[in-house]
DNA sequence: AGCACGCCGACT
DNA sequence: GTCGGCGTGCTC
């Protein structure tokens, strides 16, 4: 779908200057100042570029576009980047920037161009763009050279020395003769690689080496013991045949949970290392674990790794970034924001888990990584890879209409069939803490035969409503239209939607009446009743409320790990790529949820984590069984998802979205408004439709809707509305968001907070 | 966004 | 008399 756009990507840059620069020019026809002109991104929400003079008694030899400066700006002191020289400026009163910051340029014309694209295509502040690519230390001024390596090279006595020296020195002679043959190297490779400070310093002695302050390399890796490549199956060699790492192209890797896409992954890597270029892996936010960044450095014992993700230290991320964006990192494996990471010499784009939700930005700059994962590699005509058992219906859309290349793999590795799935009914069962009796049976059993078992529940906390037996009073929350979560270990009301906390009450607020009632179930409740129920075996809890980092999920895991018998619980965190080959059973509590949601992505969104679940059932050599209970049994989504599987389901969706005029086969974007003021976000937003028609009237190839209210129409003590914009192709949609946004820009009301949302992903 | 500038209420 | 509330203007 994006790919629609795509087309145009390489021609976009033109309207985007003329956007920023020759706009402007129409206005002010004549030049008023001529000479070297910086053209600066400035962190502010303003959709342009500024203007300023070299720093003074400064050479403007040094200047390259990429470098950050400190620059006056409105009273204040920014970091900008440069993002071009120019020769003259519409601008009559010029400042001078205060002060370069880099020596080097942080971002190569590639990621310049990619960033613009980026701010062109997303309707955001250009500056914003360039602030959200670097790491926070580096937004915030601090120079890149406080990462800066120390090298050990050789000196021109070391150079001229005779192979035989050192000979009664083994060590020494080692060292000198890898010198010799790889060039300089970093203090971190060196100690990894166990060269001692003694034997150094006795190089250093007799002035054969020196330390030399040089770039950044990534910080180490806990190390890993070297593991050999397994033997790949036909799937995957024929997989690997289809890709060619040396120009571009977009393929869909899908492949059933279990049926060894991450090899695939490494052997992609291993290719395009091995011609000396960079790996990109982009991968879910809780996907991002230890264990995989084991796995990875196991595999590649020889290459330097750098991960970007929010779970690092400030200089961590940056010593990370600048080690990827100077190209001694090999591979590079991030979250979402890694996609802006500068890459001056990517060899392939790998996007593990495409469809997961954390590659969307839901605020600020509201970018897809995924999406941005295809754009990159077609501008670097490198390969990319989107990997998913469960893909999104975009990227669907874009392999079955032969835009992307599909690729399968339908075998599960070292072991015989997939899961039986059965629907358990739960309308007219006498439920226990929301548990069919059915289904109680079995995980005894389970547990019984020293297996181990997975329920699912998709809330966490003990019961989603407080609700008053006498008068009726519900727990809301204050500053949300939302119902406070009953969190009974901490005796606390929770709401899930923003901070907001209260101690549990007792009585009613309302008519001092005891009778208070937890209405509905979740991971809290469901722990209780299991713990009671089936004593004899550990219980363990996996939501975000046990869960507070990558580590404890880790270390909340071992014991399944270790294979006795036990019973896991959990929100979707449990959904993702944990390898637990003793599962034999997987329950899901409630799949109603998603079927009649008002979000129409919600659908598709139930049947992936449905599937993603189902597929932690029996991943060892064990068989695995799904119990699925729903109300609604006979639903024929429901029907079609557990008979005919997630990729008949997902094309049945397709053709239900085209006939609705939605996404993926229709180009959409949201103009969106919150306000404290109940009415003004509405009002805004109805005048900018008002706006958006006079430019473009409604027609069957271009349609408005709205202003409606979010789903969740308070938040954070602010009312929520959007106008939705859906058109034919993303060429009728990108102009009229320019201008609606131009329009929006001069909106005085500052307590009114707007934004578009290019192919949004949520309509709470 | 954030920082200036400017115009009206309760305080030493 | 003035300290400071936050409305609004502007940022090369």
């Amino acid at each position: 779908m994006l790919s629609l756009y795509l087309t145009v990507a390489a021609s976009t840059l033109a309207p985007f200057q003329e956007r920023i620069g020759g706009g402007v020019q129409q206005t002010v026809p004549q030049t008023v100042q001529q000479g070297i002109i910086l053209r600066l991104a400035v962190p502010v929400p303003l959709r342009r570029l500024f203007d300023y003079l070299p720093p003074e008694g400064f050479d403007p030899a040094e200047l390259k576009p990429g470098q950050r400066l400190w620059v006056p700006f409105a009273g204040r002191k920014l970091v900008a980047v440069l993002v071009d020289i120019v020769r003259e400026s519409p601008q009559a009163q010029l400042k001078p920037a205060q002060e370069l910051l880099d020596n080097a340029a942080l971002f190569d014309s590639g990621a310049r161009k990619f960033l613009n694209w980026i701010a062109d295509y997303y309707q955001a502040p250009v500056g914003e763009v360039y602030a959200a690519a670097l790491p926070a230390a580096l937004r915030k001024g601090k120079p890149a050279d406080h990462w800066a390596e120390q090298w050990l090279q050789l000196t021109t006595e070391g150079k001229g020395l005779p192979e035989s020296a050192l000979a009664r020195a083994p060590k020494q002679q080692a060292l000198l003769q890898q010198l010799l043959r790889a060039g300089p190297q970093s203090r971190t490779h060196l100690k990894a690689q166990g060269h001692t400070p003694a034997v150094i310093r006795a190089l250093q002695e007799r002035h054969l080496v020196e330390w030399v302050s040089g770039p950044t390399v990534p910080p180490p890796m806990p190390a890993a013991e070297a593991t050999p490549p397994p033997q790949l199956n036909s799937e995957q060699q024929q997989v690997l045949e289809a890709v060619d790492c040396n120009r571009f192209s977009a393929t869909l890797l899908e492949g059933t949970t279990g049926s060894g896409k991450t090899e695939v992954y490494l052997r992609l890597m291993e290719r395009v290392l091995a011609e000396g270029r960079q790996a990109l892996l982009l991968v879910p936010e809780i996907g991002l674990t230890p264990q995989t960044l084991r796995r990875i450095a196991a595999r590649f014992p020889e290459h330097s790794i750098a991960a970007l993700h929010s779970g690092l230290a400030e200089g961590e991320r940056a010593q990370s970034w600048l080690a990827a964006a100077g190209g001694q990192a090999d591979i590079v494996i991030g979250t979402r924001s890694a996609i802006m990471t500068p890459l001056p010499r990517l060899g392939v784009v790998l996007v593990d888990e495409e469809h997961d939700a954390s590659f969307k930005q839901q605020d600020g700059v509201r970018y897809s990584a995924r999406d941005l994962a295809v754009v990159l590699a077609r501008n670097s005509n490198v390969p990319v890879l989107l990997g998913s058992a469960t893909p999104s219906l975009e990227t669907l859309y874009n392999a079955l209409n032969g835009r992307y290349q599909h690729l399968r793999m339908r075998q599960r590795a070292g072991e015989a069939r997939p899961p039986q799935i059965h629907v358990v009914p739960t309308l007219r069962e006498p439920l226990e803490e929301g548990f069919s009796p059915l289904v109680l049976r079995h995980i005894g059993e389970t547990l019984a035969r020293g297996e181990q078992v997975l329920v699912f529940i998709n809330r966490r906390g003990f019961a989603p409503a407080l609700n008053c037996d006498d008068c009726g009073w519900i727990a809301d929350c204050l500053h949300c239209s939302s119902k406070l979560t009953m969190h009974r270990r901490q005796r606390q009301l929770r709401c899930h939607h923003c901070d907001y906390r209260r101690p549990m009450v007792d009585s009613c607020p309302q008519c001092h009446s005891r009778s208070i009632s937890a209405l509905g179930g979740g991971t809290e409740r469901s722990e209780e009743l299991l713990v009671r129920r089936f004593a004899d075996y550990p219980v363990i809890r996996v939501d975000r409320d046990t869960t507070t980092s990558k580590q404890a999920l880790d270390r909340l895991l071992a014991p399944a790990r270790d294979g006795e018998p036990c019973l896991l619980l959990g929100t979707q965190m449990l959904a993702k790529g944990h390898h637990l080959p003793r599962v034999t059973l997987v329950v899901i509590q409630d799949a109603d949820g998603g079927l009649f949601s008002a979000d129409f992505r919600a659908p598709e969104r139930t049947g992936q984590l449905l599937e993603q679940v189902a597929g932690r059932a029996g991943r060892g050599s064990l068989s695995g069984r799904v119990l699925v209970q729903s109300r609604f049994p006979e639903h024929p989504l429901l029907q079609m998802l557990l008979e005919k599987g997630y990729g008949t389901f997902a094309r049945q969706l397709l053709r239900d979205r085209a006939v609705a005029q939605l996404p993926p086969t229709h180009a959409m974007a949201l103009v969106r408004a919150e306000c404290e003021e109940p009415t003004w976000a509405e009002e805004f937003l109805h005048n900018a439709r008002l706006f958006m028609q006079s430019l473009v009237p409604p027609s069957p190839q271009l349609q408005y809707l709205g202003p409606v209210p979010a789903l969740l129409e308070r938040k954070s003590g602010r009312y929520r509305f959007y106008v939705q914009v859906t058109a034919q192709n993303r060429a009728q949609l990108q102009p009229l968001l320019a201008r609606v946004c131009a329009w929006a820009e001069g909106n005085k009301n500052r307590r009114l907070r707007w934004a578009v949302d290019m192919d949004a992903q949520e309509l709470s």
